[in-house]
DNA sequence: TGTATATTTCGGTATATGGCGAAATACCGA
DNA sequence: TCGGTATTTCGCCATATACCGAAATATACA
């Protein structure tokens, strides 16, 4: 299901990686070699991304390559667009400056 | 940061929960009632929500209605679609039909 | 075939997460 | 102020997750 994509979109590490190949596909090791983790973590994380469908690898001799795929990112903004969707504008008043913990 | 965001969006039943939300604001009860869970479990989705800043609550005498805060949604949006942003095509061949676990 | 390089898989650990029921808190109406 | 309704907060437990280093696998090349 998309669970598996919003699951792997929550960790920042991954969200990183998917940043990364959307300018350009990487082999693994470039990759792992720009994070603090070791490279089984960073491997784990592939392993999560690839499993929602959000990348793909290729085989390129030693190395792995891996591509964004595009269009599950895409139908996971979908799937956001349409939790809003339906028109409900019908905050109160202080919803306007409303306590963002978000920016922790 | 917004990695409170997206973390509370991994989890399916509060993706349901802004799902409800997003057609109209309700009380507390009322979308625990729409869930097998406990009301206390639901409440705990609600503060994960709240923290993330993609709900509002506002008291209406003994209840709690709570309502969706679509800017945040639309950040996320914003932040997964700057992923994809710089144009990458160069998948392989194979990407085209790529196994895609995601729907299991 | 044997060695080096690239990457994943495995086993283990610590912490985070989602679930529950019971107790606490907030508000209402008598 | 007291009892009732609505909701959250508080332990507590089970499972999931992120991380590591070591071992296994895959490919290249001499």
């Amino acid at each position: 299901m998309n669970n598996d994509v919003f699951r792997a979109l929550a960790d920042p590490t991954r969200r990183a990686i998917l940043h990364l190949l959307g300018k350009g596909s990487l082999t693994a090791g470039d990759i792992a070699a720009q994070f603090p983790q070791s490279a089984s973590t960073i491997s784990g994380h592939f392993a999560v991304l690839m499993n929602a469908g959000l990348v793909v690898q290729e085989r390129q001799g030693q190395r792995l390559v891996y591509h964004i795929n595009m269009s599950v990112v895409e139908d996971a903004v979908a799937v956001l667009l349409s939790l809003v969707g339906s028109t409900n504008g019908a905050q109160p008043a202080e919803a306007k400056d409303a306590k963002r913990n978000d920016d922790e």
